[in-house]
DNA sequence: CTAATTCCTATTAAAATAGTCGGATTTAAA
DNA sequence: TTTAAATCCGACTATTTTAATAGGAATTAG
C-alpha cells in the first residue's frame, strides 16, 4: 500500500464527485477549482480511476465524469489502489539485493512490515466513499 | 508517522543489538556485515538513536553500541520516531498553500489521514523490540 | 464552426531519500 | 608510544520518486 498525495488527491476528487451527484457529468475543471488541483494532473488521475471502473466519462463539451457505482459501494482502498498501483513499498521486496531477499533468512523486520501493510489495508477497506461525504456535512 | 527504509534499517539494527545482548558493545561494522547496510549509513542512524537514548556508545577500539534499555521496554514507534523525526507526512499540513489549509473548510480527506496516522502509530506502539527478537527464533 | 471537454504521451521540475566522503577524536592493546 | 579500530561529525552527492507541465489529438454540444 503506497500512500502519496496522488492518492489523497484521488480521494478528494472522488469525494467531490460524490458530493455533486445530481449535477450531471462533472468536468475536471470544476474539480480543479474546488479542490485546487491542476486539470492536467487530475487527468492523469482520472485515467487510472476509469481503468479501474470507479468512474465513467463522457467526452466533448459539457462532458465530464460520474461515479460508476454508488458511493456506498466504493471503498477508499479501491481508490488508493487505482492510482498508486504498487501494493507494497513498506517491506523488503523492493530492493532485492540489499536487505531481505527472502531466500536464506528473512530479514528480522519482514513480518512486521507485512503486518503493518495488512493493517493499513484493512483500515482503508472499512471506509467507504459515502462515509467521507457524510462526514463533510458536519 | 513517516515510513522509509531508514526506519526499517533502524529497526533491523536495533533488533541486531537485541539479539547479541551478551557480547559487549557491538560495532557498526558487525551490524553492517550481518544486516548488509553500509557503516557510514549506520553511523547516521545511530547518532539519532543515541540522541533519543535508545542506545549508548563506547568509543575507541573495541567500542560499539549497546541498548540503553531492555528490549522489552523499547517500542518500535520509539525507533521510527528517532530516525524519521517528522511526525506526519500523510495529511495535508505539509503543503499549506494547496489542498487543506485548515482555515476555511478542512479538505474532505483531512480526518481520514489523521485517523490513519493514529492507526499506524498505535500499531507500532504495541510492538516492542523484544517481540521481534522472539519472532526471529521461530 | 467553435469552444470545451476527455484522452494520450512525453518531458521536466522539484523534493525526498539514500548513501558517500574526509577527517577528527577516542581508546584498547601491541 | 604507536597503531588500529572504533565513534563522532558535517558536508556533499547521487539516485529515485513524486508532482506537475506541455502539446497536442479526438470528441461532441450548441
Amino acid at each position: 500500500m503506497k500512500l502519496t498525495t496522488k492518492g489523497r488527491y484521488a480521494v478528494m476528487a472522488m469525494a467531490d464527485l460524490a458530493s455533486n451527484i445530481n449535477s450531471g457529468p462533472i468536468s475536471l475543471r470544476e474539480i480543479s477549482l474546488r479542490q485546487n488541483i491542476s486539470v492536467a494532473y487530475l487527468e492523469q488521475i482520472f485515467i487510472k480511476l476509469k481503468k479501474r471502473k470507479l468512474v465513467k466519462s463522457s467526452r466533448g463539451a459539457t462532458g465530464g465524469y460520474l461515479l460508476e457505482k454508488p458511493a456506498s459501494e466504493i471503498r477508499i482502498s479501491n481508490i488508493i489502489f487505482a492510482v498508486d498501483e504498487e501494493v507494497k513499498m513498506l517491506n523488503c521486496k523492493k530492493n532485492s539485493k540489499k536487505g531481505c531477499n527472502n531466500k536464506t533468512t528473512k530479514c528480522i523486520t519482514h513480518n512486521l512490515w507485512d503486518e503493518l501493510d495488512q493493517h493499513i489495508h484493512q483500515f482503508f477497506e472499512k471506509v467507504k466513499l459515502q462515509d467521507l461525504v457524510k462526514k463533510e456535512l458536519n
